[in-house]
DNA sequence: AAACAGACTTAGAACGATTATT
DNA sequence: AATAATCGTTCTAAGTCTGTTT
C-alpha cells in the first residue's frame, strides 16, 4: 500500500489535487509536439493467470473425455465461451481457432490421457460451455452485499492504475488493463478472425514516463519490456499485437485535459473549414471538366467526401475485410442510372453496409461513366490514379492540415446547427428532447452510423405492434356498445361510427386468442409466484381449485368473445353501460393510440440508426450547450456524465449566441 | 513515390446498471 | 418482485493520417 503511494506520490512538484482545476481552454497553445514534461504512473494492470477448470469439465473428443494441459484448455474455453454466439458458427472464425488450438495443444505435449485431437467436427465444446454459463449464472446470483464486497476487492486492485500524474495534475487513465488473451473477433468477413490473441507478459511492455519518474514494480518474476521518454507522444503504455502485429495503447481517459485539447483542435480545424468551403466546392465543380484525368479524379472523390460524407478509403491488405471508402471504390460498388442516378453499394468501415440510391451532379454522373469505361470491369479501382495522401495533399493548399475525415466533422456539426436552427422553443422539455434526437439522427444517417438489431428487437417490435391492434379492437369494440345502447348516435356521428367495420373477424378472432392466453399466463403466474411466496411464509398455500376457477372464469371470457363474434352483441360491464362513459373510454383509448403509435415510428426509425457515435465524435458539442441553454433543456438529459466529463471544455467555454 | 511504422481518432459489440413494465 | 427494455460504459477493432525510410 505504502508503496504504491509512494510511487504516485512523486509527482512531485507541482499543484494540489482536486480543487484548482486546470483551464486550458482558457489558455492560449498552439504547439502540440511536446505533449508533456513530467510524466508519472504506475504501469498496467494485467489479466490474471488462467485457473483450470475442475477437472470434471472436459472438452469431448468423438465422445471421449480429453485432458488437456492448461494452456490448450485455455484456447478452448475461449471458443466454448463463444458456443451459441455467431462467431462459433463462422467456419472461418472454426478454422482459425482450431489451427491455433492445435498448435498450442501440440507445443504444451497433446492430450495427457492420449486422445489424438485433429478434427474440429470431433470435438464437443457443450460441457465447457455449461459450466461457464453456470459460473456467470452464479455470479448473478451473488446477494448484493457479496457483490458489493467483490467491486470493492476489484476497485482496490485497480486503484493505483486509475490515474496518472501528467505535468504534476492527477488525470484519469483510459484503457490502464492489458487485454486479456481470446480469440480475436474480427468484424465483418475478416480472414484471421478466430485466431488467437495471445497472452501479454510485462516483457512485451513499453513503458512511457519522464526521466526523473520512478519505474513501477513489474510484476513478480518479470521484467518490463522497456522504459521509454519521448515527451512527443501521448500514451504511457504500448505493446505489440499478434494478429496484425500492430501497437496497442494505454493513454489518458477521454475526460483528460490531453483528450479535450485534442478535440477542441478538431472542432476549430472544422469550423476553419467555413472559411474556404465556398472555393473549394466551385473549384471541384470547375474541376469536373478538367482535361486532367487526375484532376476530374479529385473533383469527384471530393465531391462525394463533401455531399455523401465518405471516408478517405485507404488501401487495406489481403489479411484485412474487404471493405472500402471513397479513394478505395471499386467498379462493382457504383451503379449507374440514367440520367443522374447512382447507386452505392459497398462495405465501409467495421463492414458496415452503405447503401444509398442518390441524384448526382450531370457531371459527377458523366465522370463516373468515365471512370467505369472499358477496359475497366469488377474488382478494378474508381478512382484509379488517387489514394488519400494525394487527395489530402490537394485539400491542403486550400487549408493548412485539411484532410478527407475535416470534411465529415463540418458536415455533421453543419448539419446539426441546421437542423437545431429549426427548432421552436416550445412545447415540453420532452418534445424538445425528442427534437433534438431527431436532429441527431439526421447526422447520424449522413454518416451512416448503424446498429445491428438486437436480439429481442424483432419480438419486441411485434409485441408493441400487437398492442395497438388490441386497442383498437377494444375501442371498436366500445363503439358497437355505444350502438347497442343507442341507434340514434349513428345518425348524429355516422364518420365516428365508421371504423366498427375495420377489424375482419378473422382478425378478431387472432386477438381474441392473444388476449385469452395472455389472461391464462397471468393466472398462472400470479398462481405460482403466490404460492412461493405464501411456502416461504409459512401461509397456507392456494389449493389447486383456486386456480381452476380463474382459469374458468377466463374460459367463460372467451365463450363471450366467441358469442360476440357470432352476435354482433357486445357484453360489457354493467358499470360501463352507459353512452358517455364509453364515449370517454373511446377517448383514452385513442390518446393510447397516438401515443403508442408515435413511440412505436420512433422505435423503427431509431432501430437501425446509431446516434452516439455522432454525439460523441462528430457534432461540436458546444451546439448541444447551446441548445440546452436556449432552450431550458437540462444538459444531464442530453450528456451522460462521462460526456459532461469530457466535454467539460465545451460547457464551460459555449455562451448561448455561440455558432459552429 | 512507394512502403512502412507509428500514433492517434472513430466504431459497433458486449456487458453491466438502471429504469419501466407487468 | 420479477422480468424486460433501455441506457450507459467498457472494450477493442478498424479506420485516418503523419513522418520516416528506401
Amino acid at each position: 500500500m505504502e508503496e504504491k503511494e509512494e510511487s504516485v506520490g512523486l509527482s512531485g512538484t507541482c499543484e494540489e489535487d482536486g480543487d484548482d482545476e486546470f483551464k486550458w481552454w482558457e489558455k492560449e497553445n498552439n504547439d502540440d509536439s511536446v505533449k508533456w514534461v513530467t510524466l508519472r504512473h504506475n504501469g498496467v494492470m494485467f489479466p490474471p493467470e488462467y485457473e483450470p477448470l475442475p477437472s470434471h469439465v472436459r472438452l469431448y473428443y468423438d465422445g471421449k473425455a480429453v485432458e488437456l494441459p492448461p494452456e490448450a484448455e485455455e484456447v478452448a474455453g475461449f471458443f466454448a465461451a463463444l458456443l451459441e454466439s455467431d462467431h462459433a458458427k463462422n467456419p472461418v472464425f472454426q478454422r482459425n481457432f482450431f489451427n491455433d488450438f492445435l498448435e498450442v495443444l501440440k507445443r504444451y505435449g497433446g492430450a495427457k490421457n492420449g486422445v489424438e485431437v485433429s478434427s474440429f467436427d470431433k470435438c464437443d465444446f457443450s460441457k465447457m460451455f455449461e459450466y461457464l454459463q453456470l459460473q456467470r449464472e452464479q455470479r448473478k446470483q451473488l446477494s448484493p452485499q457479496e457483490k458489493k464486497q467483490l467491486k470493492l476487492e476489484k476497485d482496490q486492485l485497480e486503484e493505483p492504475f486509475k490515474y496518472c500524474y501528467l505535468d504534476g495534475r492527477k488525470e484519469q487513465v483510459g484503457n490502464f488493463r492489458i487485454e486479456p488473451p481470446d480469440l480475436f473477433r474480427g468484424r465483418g468477413a475478416h480472414p484471421k478472425t478466430g485466431k488467437l490473441k495471445r497472452r501479454v507478459y510485462p516483457e512485451d511492455v513499453v513503458l512511457n514516463m519522464d526521466k526523473d519518474a520512478a519505474i513501477p514494480d513489474p510484476p513478480a518474476g518479470h521484467k518490463w519490456g522497456e522504459i521509454r521518454h519521448d515527451n512527443t507522444v501521448q500514451w504511457l503504455c504500448m505493446w505489440r499485437e499478434n494478429i496484425s502485429n500492430s501497437f496497442k495503447y494505454v493513454r489518458l481517459a477521454a475526460n483528460s485535459s490531453q483528450k479535450g485539447m485534442s478535440d477542441f483542435k478538431k472542432f476549430e480545424k472544422a469550423r476553419e473549414l467555413k472559411k474556404y468551403i465556398d472555393i473549394i466546392r466551385s473549384d471541384y465543380r470547375r474541376s469536373l471538366k478538367s482535361k486532367v484525368m487526375l484532376e476530374r479524379q479529385i473533383a469527384v472523390a471530393t465531391y462525394l467526401i463533401d455531399v455523401f460524407a465518405l471516408r478517405a478509403g485507404g488501401e487495406k491488405s489481403e489479411d484485412e475485410a474487404d471493405t472500402v471508402g471513397c479513394c478505395s471504390l471499386r467498379y462493382e460498388h457504383v451503379t449507374l442510372k440514367p440520367p443522374f442516378t447512382v447507386i452505392f453499394d459497398f462495405l465501409g468501415k467495421d463492414s458496415i453496409r452503405y447503401y444509398q440510391e442518390v441524384e448526382v451532379d450531370k457531371q459527377v454522373f458523366k465522370n463516373l461513366t468515365i471512370f467505369k469505361r472499358p477496359p475497366k470491369q469488377p474488382g478494378h479501382q474508381l478512382f484509379d490514379r488517387l489514394d488519400p495522401s494525394i487527395l489530402n495533399k490537394h485539400l491542403q493548399n486550400y487549408m493548412p492540415g485539411l484532410t478527407a475525415k475535416v470534411f465529415r466533422t463540418y458536415n455533421a456539426s453543419k448539419t446539426m446547427q441546421d437542423q437545431l436552427d429549426l427548432i421552436p422553443n416550445e412545447g415540453s422539455v420532452t418534445e424538445k428532447i425528442v427534437r433534438y434526437n431527431a436532429a441527431n439522427r439526421a447526422v447520424a444517417i449522413l454518416c451512416n452510423h448503424q446498429r445491428t438489431l438486437g436480439r429481442g428487437h424483432a419480438a419486441s417490435m411485434q409485441k408493441a405492434n400487437e398492442k395497438l391492434e388490441e386497442y383498437q379492437w377494444q375501442k371498436i369494440r366500445y363503439k358497437k356498445a355505444i350502438l347497442q345502447l343507442d341507434e340514434s348516435e349513428l345518425k348524429k356521428n355516422p364518420k365516428y361510427f365508421k371504423e366498427i367495420k375495420d377489424l375482419t373477424k378473422e382478425e378478431q378472432m387472432a386477438i381474441h386468442k392473444r388476449v385469452i392466453e395472455r389472461e391464462r399466463e397471468k393466472y398462472k403466474r400470479k398462481f405460482t409466484r403466490e404460492n412461493e411466496k405464501r411456502k416461504f411464509d409459512k401461509e397456507e398455500l392456494l389449493t389447486d381449485s383456486q386456480l381452476k376457477s380463474w382459469l374458468d372464469d377466463v374460459d367463460e371470457l372467451e365463450k363471450q368473445y366467441a358469442q360476440e363474434l357470432e352476435t354482433d352483441e357486445i357484453v360489457l360491464k354493467p358499470t360501463l353501460l352507459n353512452v358517455e362513459k364509453l364515449k370517454a373510454q373511446v377517448e383514452k383509448l385513442e390518446q393510447r393510440i397516438a401515443t403508442s403509435s408515435i413511440q412505436l415510428k420512433d422505435k423503427e426509425d431509431n432501430s437501425t440508426v446509431a446516434l452516439s457515435t455522432s454525439k460523441i465524435s462528430y457534432i461540436d458539442p458546444r451546439l448541444s450547450v447551446v441548445f440546452c441553454k436556449k432552450y431550458n433543456v437540462p444538459l444531464e438529459k442530453i450528456f451522460t456524465k462521462a460526456l459532461r466529463e469530457k466535454f467539460k471544455w465545451a460547457i464551460e467555454s459555449a455562451d448561448e449566441n455561440w455558432r459552429f
